[in-house]
DNA sequence: ATAACTGATACTATATTGATATCAATTAAA
DNA sequence: TTTAATTGATATCAATATAGTATCAGTTAT
């Protein structure tokens, strides 16, 4: 049971590089390669946050994208709508029938509960939240578990 | 975000069946028809727990499955675990590579924050919680929003 | 003996996910 | 004004996961 997908997990890197480098235009490529994530692939999520209306974007040389939103007014679960779906319990179950099989249904009312929860928690971790603790790990002289190979959203200037 | 797949859906279902007619043997096509579950993909799914010892199975006629492990015993948790894998952040994202990006291992944290309370949660249904549930739902007169359709689990003798 | 079963496995179809390629249009700057 | 850098828009492809089907051998109650 995967969470985050790859277009999920990489929209949200994309988003951390554009929140932290504010009034300056990014381009695909530099996104893509400080964060090691494929090109065209990249420009497609792009592209769909510009339909979201997250980020905006310039044409022509020296163009690129800029966040829009505020990255405290953009919680990851947004992120997982769209570029994974709403979390539902298990595919159109409660369209073809309803409560057609007791099990299920009681089954449903606990998911529901869950999914709740888990929205609920996706919720609070804001993109400028996630910005935050960054900035916080980054001051330390080590962050996380074991040798820090390599930094690039600190490191790599745009 | 789809939470449980078809296999784990039937999986439980199969299981509240049996669950629910304890010391008798029902047969696959038995849980297949009155779950309205495809006949074979049931079977394999049986096959499954039985290497999960959550049930036993008798061949021949009259043969069929039985709970092995008490209802109370087996969290949706496992089925999710057996049937979709463990819950994991963004595929081997950890393994290839420990921390190479900061804003990865900050997003982890938090999603493992999340993954534990989701488990927890998962871990607190069980399929004797649901059994539970849905006799006291089957008490009722009306039990899920719009009219009932058609309740197997209650009134498909076996 | 036979019909009702499970065990085991191979196969097919469809959907989702991840990734690549192409070309037109735009723009800053040489 | 040409050119290189860049986005917009799409089409295509490959890999993987999900869902479902088919077959045959072996077991057992009747």
């Amino acid at each position: 049971m995967k969470v985050l997908t790859k277009k999920t997990d990489y929209a949200i890197r994309a988003l951390l590089m554009l929140g932290s480098k504010r009034g300056v235009y990014l381009s695909a490529k530099a996104i893509a390669t400080d964060q090691d994530i494929p090109y065209q692939f990249l420009r497609g999520l792009l592209q769909e946050m510009i339909r979201h209306e997250l980020i905006v974007s310039k044409e022509g040389a020296q163009g690129g994208f800029m966040m829009k939103k505020e990255p405290d007014e953009i919680p990851i679960a947004q992120l997982i709508e769209i570029f994974q779906g709403k979390v539902q319990v298990s595919e159109c179950m409660f369209r073809k029938q309803i409560c057609a099989n007791r099990s299920r249904c009681v089954l449903r009312h606990e998911i529901m509960r869950i999914e709740q929860v888990v929205n609920h928690e996706f919720d609070k971790i804001t993109i400028g939240k996630l910005i935050r603790d960054l900035d916080a790990a980054n001051g330390m002289t080590q962050g996380c578990g074991e040798k820090v190979v390599h930094n690039s959203l600190e490191s790599t200037a745009v």
